[in-house]
DNA sequence: GATGTAAATCGTAATCATTCTGAATTGGAG
DNA sequence: CTCCAATTCAGAATGATTACGATTTACATC
């Protein structure tokens, strides 16, 4: 994703360009790391040093509901990080000290559907966590 | 996991035999359900009017700690159930509608271990959601 | 360019899960 | 039975997230 196809979707959505969303999706734009809400209002806080919680936590809901974002769990907190550009269905390595994500193709989905007869799937996570080689 | 192995491992860690305890994990031990500390809570309720936060999310995180439960978030809240019995190392479809597990053995990271050098794999994580056939 | 309006933001309070704290209670070793 | 560390209680504190009324802003239309 990057940030041309980002407004594109936002606008016809009848979503407004805004200053700060134009901010906070430049962030995610140069950075292949998961941030949290609160990495994010910090960084935000330098430009805008009145920007609110409500602002930043709308607009990564809005970015995640239209795809722009994509969203993981850990340890407890949601990070966000600009959709990934392959087209691919893919999952992701997480280093889990700088936060960088590194696509993993092989999805193990693939081979169970067929042993999991009766049950109806509608999602999955495979995520892997560790340091990645410029961490160590 | 059953409650005597349980106590065994307690017991040999030092731990106390006490009346919430064993309340707690006979609540697991008939249960192959996901719950959170809420829901726990909510069932010793009925027994134990007076019990504390303190005591349900303590006993959760020493249980987790000894591996007779295991541990899972979902939808931002923390799930545990017993420890499988199966020693085999394995994965869970999770019935959204109920919280029931059922085991995969399947698991992605035997088959790319190889295709990731120089990234120190720590730990990973592969579950399915959906709904189960009694659910359905 | 001025105007109207719905969307967006602000400022702050509320909520929810979880953790912490200090006092009171209890299991079980001796 | 006594004692002490472990456990529990009661409630406050914390941290992430959501909610809300008031204010501001983007932008369609004139």
């Amino acid at each position: 994703m990057n940030l041309e196809k980002a407004w594109k979707l936002l606008k016809n959505n009848g979503f407004k360009e805004t200053e700060k969303r134009d901010r906070i999706l430049r962030q995610f734009s140069g950075n292949d790391k998961y941030l949290t809400a609160r990495d994010l209002l910090d960084v935000l806080q330098k430009d805008y040093p009145g920007i609110s919680y409500d602002t930043v936590y709308r607009n990564l809901a809005t970015f995640t509901g239209l795809g722009i974002l994509e969203e993981t769990e850990l340890s407890g907190e949601r990070h966000f990080r600009m959709q990934c550009e392959s087209a691919e269905h893919h999952h992701h390595f997480i280093c889990t000290d700088c936060g960088k994500a590194k696509e993993i193709l092989l999805c193990p989905m693939e081979m169970l559907t067929e042993s999991l007869p009766a049950y109806k799937v509608e999602s999955h996570k495979f995520e892997i966590y560790g340091t990645c080689p410029e961490c160590q």
